[in-house]
DNA sequence: TGAAATGTTGGGGCG
DNA sequence: ACGCCCCAACATTTC
């Protein structure tokens, strides 16, 4: 019989899965199929795509099926697949990425009319297009997204994996998992993400069971580095190995109350933001590269490249700030506060643009999502819609001391900071050179000076937002003054400024 | 999902 | 007892 083609994407598990599901359901042989594209481009992204893939055919195959692995454009590949295997139907998840859109629109246009397509919007809790104002346009605001959209359908329950799949077996030539070459050779840096995560269904359902500690403590202890808090689902959603529906179901079930604790409500929230990263993306596919704001476009960046490795490296002298990107570069991940403190000192004490920095956590983040990614340094730049003011500029001394308050978080990461006292571990600087030497951290030679003075830097930082803010002024009279021409002569008696 | 600058208040030391 | 100053603590404004 023809078998029903399963191009999975960014749903890689058996549970919960609606295009397997709806696969399962028309009876046919289903033939899964992941096609390796340039959206797997992040190197920790790509590590971690390779233990996924792995998993998956480990569990396909305990179920008698195998997964089919391409590699390249995904339309043409999936097209010729249909015809060579004689199939009628293709399921899939949808995906907001700007080029995975085009992927989608190139293969319906490109199949012959005897192929199905059946697509499903898998991956979030609720619809891009029907989340919309008063007006008809898209949210620009969180709250008002999160009152809207969480007023919407009621979460479905997550589906168990069908229970008898049966697997089409054909005679296309697949490409091995080491024929992807996901992982890193020479040198392999992937030893502290080894240590850390287990890519995978497996892994995920693991670590979904541990949500219970998470919603416990998290609206208390979510903005601390220094305590394991924090769910680090965030991989494993954005490769749904997890549906956000299981999410959501397993921190409803969390507590002894119907009513939901305070940190299931925080928790939850979050899954409201991931959903509103990927609307903000797809209403606004520019996110990625272009600010939100127009007066960004006139912001005067420096934009030095020795500061941007000091800062991809952990070498700013500023500890909270470096911990930040030790860990990130270590272990292939950063907490959610230290990923804004990180973000304000490269956009705000550096003047570096926000696109440096996003590019760099693409490639470093397992949990690597060009809608999240984005949205949050539009956010911390202070370019997005719903952004922090501009004037928000974090301290490092200050949100160190605040955050990590007996500085275990950075003593983890630098361990040269080990043995100050608590009162230097945020700003070595201050330690007199006696301290410093006794406690074998001389500035300059264990650890670095800061690169920057953080109260220069803010002010600096100020100065360049009025710099962006002027130019913007000037160029939007002068634009004015252009379409007042084009709009020929203004009749006498109106008021002109 | 800030922090610095500036303003206000009130207690205590002191002549 | 009183006025004066200092400054910590808190509040408000500003960036």
């Amino acid at each position: 019989m023809a078998p029903a083609i399963l191009w999975l994407r960014r749903n890689l598990r058996l549970a919960d899965n609606q295009a397997l599901i709806a696969a399962a359901k028309s009876g046919r042989p289903i033939l899964p199929v992941y096609v390796l594209d340039e959206l797997d481009s992040g190197e920790a992204s790509r590590w971690w795509l390779h233990g996924s893939l792995a998993s998956l055919q480990k569990q396909l195959h305990i179920r008698g099926g195998s997964l089919l692995l391409l590699s390249g454009s995904p339309a043409p590949l999936l097209r010729q697949l249909a015809a060579r295997c004689g199939s009628g139907s293709i399921y899939y998840c949808r995906r907001y990425e700007p080029i995975a859109r085009a992927q989608e629109t190139a293969l319906e246009t490109s199949l012959a009319t005897s192929v199905e397509v059946h697509s499903f919007s898998d991956s979030y809790l609720g619809n891009h297009k029907n989340i919309l104002t008063n007006g008809g346009t898209p949210f620009r605001i969180f709250t008002p997204y999160w009152k809207s959209a969480s007023a919407g359908p009621e979460i479905p329950q997550p589906q168990p994996v069908p229970p008898r799949l049966s697997f089409a077996s054909h005679d296309h030539k697949s490409q091995t998992l080491a024929d992807l070459k996901l992982l890193p050779r020479q040198p392999d840096w992937a030893g502290g993400l080894r240590d850390t995560w287990t890519p995978g269904e497996e892994g995920a359902l693991e670590r979904l069971d541990k949500i219970e500690n998470a919603t416990s403590n998290y609206a208390l202890e979510r903005d601390r580095p220094d305590i394991d808090t924090t769910s680090r689902l965030s991989p494993h959603l954005h490769f749904g190995e997890i549906s956000v529906r299981q999410a959501v179901n397993a921190i409803r079930n969390t507590g002894a109350n119907p009513a939901p604790s305070p940190g299931a409500a925080a928790l939850l929230r979050q899954l409201y933001w991931r959903d509103f990263s990927a609307y903000l993306l797809f209403h606004f596919p520019a996110l990625p590269t272009a600010p939100l704001r127009a007066v960004f476009d006139h912001f005067p960046c420096t934009d030095d490249s020795s500061d941007l490795e000091a800062w991809q490296r952990g070498m700013t002298g500023y500890p909270i700030v470096d911990a930040g990107m030790r860990q990130l570069w270590s272990s292939g991940w950063m907490h959610n506060r230290v990923r804004m403190i990180v973000a304000s000192f490269l956009v705000k004490d550096l003047l570096i643009p926000w696109q440096r920095g996003a590019d760099w956590f693409l490639n470093t983040l397992v949990d690597a999502d060009l809608a999240n990614n984005s949205a949050g340094w539009q956010w911390v730049a202070g370019c997005g819609t719903d952004a922090a003011p501009y004037f928000r500029i974090f301290n490092p001394v200050l949100q160190g001391k605040k955050f990590d308050p007996d500085g275990h978080y950075v003593r983890r990461w630098i361990p040269q900071l080990d043995a100050l006292p608590t009162k230097f571990v945020h700003e070595p600087w201050t330690a007199s050179m006696e301290t410093q030497l006794s406690c074998n951290v001389l500035l300059g030679r264990d650890y670095p000076q800061p690169i920057v003075d953080h109260g220069v830097a803010r002010k600096d930082a100020l100065s360049a937002y009025q710099q962006a803010r002027d130019r913007y002024a000037l160029d939007s009279a002068s634009e004015q003054r252009n379409s007042d021409l084009e709009a020929g002569p203004r009749s006498p008696g109106v008021k002109q400024r």
